[in-house]
DNA sequence: CACGTTGGATAGTGGCTCTATCCTAAGGCT
DNA sequence: AGCCTTAGGATAGAGCCACTATCCAACGTG
């Protein structure tokens, strides 16, 4: 299979593929000759992971390209989900992550939680997160994170299940990509339905 | 006070004030004459709000012209606060939203949930984004819904009282966009957190 | 009177993701 | 053998976005 039939099969411009290539998101094709490569069906797995991470997940190529390095150095399983967390989830932002911090609320997150003691992307995110909102004056009461936390202990473990053995890397970075993405808007979409419920009973009792 | 001293006040270059008043995100001063004019401290207020929006939340120009416009207009303030849903909790992309429509999904959540039967925006994003992860094969269960949307119920009811009379409609917006994103990346950074300990309890027990 | 400011116009910048063009060397088909 | 197509490499351009910069004529203030 070489370029032009990849191209035909995915979808994808070859002028992309070979932008793909330069980028180091995709593998070059077995060389044959100077000018001739061949190209597999993990050409195709492949491209396809990356269209769904570009237009579904909404990754931009350097994300991308992050993680299929990962995946491409055998890295471990837990590392590379918690990996796709971070760009997915967008764990990233908080820019001044500087290390591992513990912060009081957070702290009583966990215990509260029961949830193990553990550094983690997810935990720094979170005390920057309560950091930059305590700067901007908007209070975090014990009672809510308590509330919060307790309604996404319950809906992780319905996540994690979902994650289940896929067959390739590349499946695996897929499927949790794309779940962990559909996942959380799905949440969002139906705490916005919330908002909207407990707005309309508010401000016009007569439904 | 003109646009250099406005400029000062808020740190907002005069170029980026000049490109905001063509944009419309801005009203024109008050033209004293041809070649001077007024600005006042809703100017200043505007124009913090315009940044908050840009650079905490994440809108882009036409997301905050759209919300202006409507605060300019003398929109009811539910009307206003659904708008400002809209665009921080990302309902608008649904694109196919092709009007009002009814799945037996989301009939089923808003009568488990006892939340009014109304159309609304929230309620299309809904059912096009339970259409979409059912096109992508991500089954979505009745209980995992059932779950989910208890969760965003305890949490909406908490959100929504935050709510609660600011000043000026430009304050509304402000407290109401800011809060509605930090909350929900909130809500996402647990998620995240949740996930993570989950992971760690199956994969590395000896936590 | 000189300077600075305004509104208006227009163009440029930088980041991002492609997309297009051009080139040479080299198969593959007939 | 000869022609067409393709690979790979380089480079440039496109289109979007949010600015940012420059230029201008008109005009008012110190």
């Amino acid at each position: 299979m070489q370029l032009k039939d990849l191209s035909g099969q995915t979808g994808v411009s070859s002028a992309s593929i070979k932008y793909y290539l330069r980028e180091g998101l995709l593998p070059a094709g077995e060389t044959v000759n100077a000018t001739r490569a061949q190209y597999s069906a993990k050409h195709v797995e492949r491209l396809e992971l990356i269209q769904a991470l570009r237009r579904i997940v909404g990754l931009n190529i350097e994300q991308i390209r992050g993680i299929l390095r990962m995946a491409d150095d055998g890295a471990p399983r837990l590392a590379l989900l918690a990996a796709v967390q971070r760009v997915v989830l967008d764990l990233d932002t908080p820019a001044a992550g500087s290390g591992d911090v513990r912060t009081p609320a957070t702290d009583a997150v966990v215990r509260i939680r029961n949830w193990p003691d553990y550094p983690s992307d997810a935990r720094n995110a979170l005390n920057a997160h309560l950091e930059l909102m305590e700067s901007l004056n908007i209070p975090v009461s014990g009672e809510l994170l308590d509330a919060y936390s307790k309604a996404m202990d319950d809906v992780a473990g319905l996540d994690i299940a979902a994650t289940t053995a896929p067959y390739s890397v590349d499946q695996l970075i897929l499927t949790a990509a794309v779940g962990m993405h559909m996942h959380s808007q799905l949440l969002l979409k139906l705490l916005a339905l919330a908002q909207a419920s407990h707005a309309i009973r508010r401000y016009e009792p007569g439904a």
